[in-house]
DNA sequence: TTTATTTTGCGTTAATTATACGCAAATGTA
DNA sequence: TACATTTGCGTATAATTAACGCAAAATAAA
């Protein structure tokens, strides 16, 4: 007995020595729809009665890389079909971001066509939901913090990337397209001169199809033409849209 | 004796159940010297032949904030005064980048004035050296890959950001401003429509010092005023250096 | 002492890009 | 038929960027 005790002593030991820090992935999940910004939420139980909204997430598995982690937690929860991806920041500054462990989060920020999106039905009794960006609930752990980043983040991607086109629907009209950036980025621009610019780009292909829309002239549908836009960026184009 | 053993085996079923990724922060440290970009890298060893040079580096301590690891593994290895710091990418897709153990990443760059910087005396007998950007040797793990990633980072910040002034000394001349931007960017510049630019931006002040070179008509030193900087970001001004 | 060489510092002009609008075309509706 | 609405194209002006000229202030060479 004095043996055992021995052994679970020196066990103690070496474990307090040892890195005991747990690595999750956490992810934004932005989608557009109705003319507004959205970010989905998962409802997460604490014990009984602490019911929270947090981002989508969960600890990374041993032989899992970071970005599959980031899919199968989304998988686990919905049924997203993500149009982009990538990582957004590393959260570890705060130690006590989880107050249960030592908990590092490395943060990823996704965009999907919203209006052709179904989310799972409620597993595990947890809900998942569209939670307008400026109507955002207190959530769990940092992750309002987070999404804080994430919407900087997005709305500086938007002006020198052309990812608004991953926010919206395989074709849609420029008017679509108009309000997307001017409802992200909170800011006014004109409608003719938008046009001008994003057409002047050459990386718009038009259709043959017209809105179903019911008012007003009649308006071409557009696709994004990424291949297009692959070989623009091979001779040095660079894709921004400012305003005032 | 057979209970030991027992309680052993069970042990080992939690541990592989646990997540078992250590997690480790690496720096680039940058300096701008003799019209050149250079990152600092130290020797490592691995057994007794293997001899590889890696960026500054280490497990993140238990009770230790991520940035504070990274402050912490420099000092232990130099006497750098950063200028600036910033968190870069956490690398842990590829799940054998450390051949050993799963090891995640979290990359860090930071910028020095390397004029006025000591390197430490070799401790442990390693060695710490500066490495001219374009001349960067095979390095251990998949440094050389953060690496790319750091000077890419490096390059955009450097358009949009105004870090130049965080590689050169408190006081400049402006053709110092202008050839770090030539070099890092690998463009060139006109000369007077660059002077003409970062001036019309009223962030630089003259001092009354000329330089002590001793060629061509004496140039006035200049200083960074970070204050009126931060000023005018607040009334929505934005740096920009672009070339053709 | 004069002349060349080098680098700084300030300007001017032309080309390009951004901004602010005007307005007709194509639909549905009153 | 007149009206409201939204699209699609155009034009004038302002602002910014790019390209270049040249004198001033020092040292080095003739």
């Amino acid at each position: 007995m004095a043996l055992i005790r021995y052994i679970c002593l020196i066990g103690l030991r070496i474990m307090e020595k040892l890195q005991n820090i747990r690595i999750a992935v956490d992810a934004i999940v932005f989608g557009y729809k109705n003319n507004g910004l959205y970010a989905l939420l998962i409802e997460q139980k604490f014990g009984s009665a602490d019911k929270y909204w947090a981002l989508p997430g969960g600890l990374v598995q041993n032989d899992e890389s970071l970005s599959d982690a980031v899919i199968r937690e989304l998988h686990e929860e919905t049924n997203v079909q993500l149009t982009f991806m990538e990582q957004l920041y590393t959260f570890g500054d705060d130690i006590h971001r989880d107050s249960r462990n030592r908990v590092i989060s490395v943060a990823y920020y996704a965009l999907v066509d919203a209006s052709n999106l179904e989310i799972k039905a409620d597993t595990d009794a947890e809900r998942v939901q569209w939670f307008k960006i400026d109507e955002i609930p207190p959530l769990a752990f940092d992750h309002n913090l987070i999404l804080k980043k994430g919407i900087e983040r997005l709305k500086a991607k938007l002006t020198y990337e052309p990812i608004g086109f991953d926010l919206l629907p395989e074709e849609f009209l420029f008017s679509d397209l108009e309000n997307l950036y001017c409802t992200i980025l909170e800011k006014e621009i004109d409608r003719r001169n938008f046009r001008k610019k994003i057409l002047s780009y050459g990386i718009l292909e038009e259709t043959e199809k017209f809105s179903p829309i019911k008012t007003g002239r009649p308006a071409k549908l557009f696709k994004f033409n990424k291949l297009k836009y692959n070989e623009l960026i091979q001779k040095g184009f660079h894709f921004e849209i400012k305003f005032a």
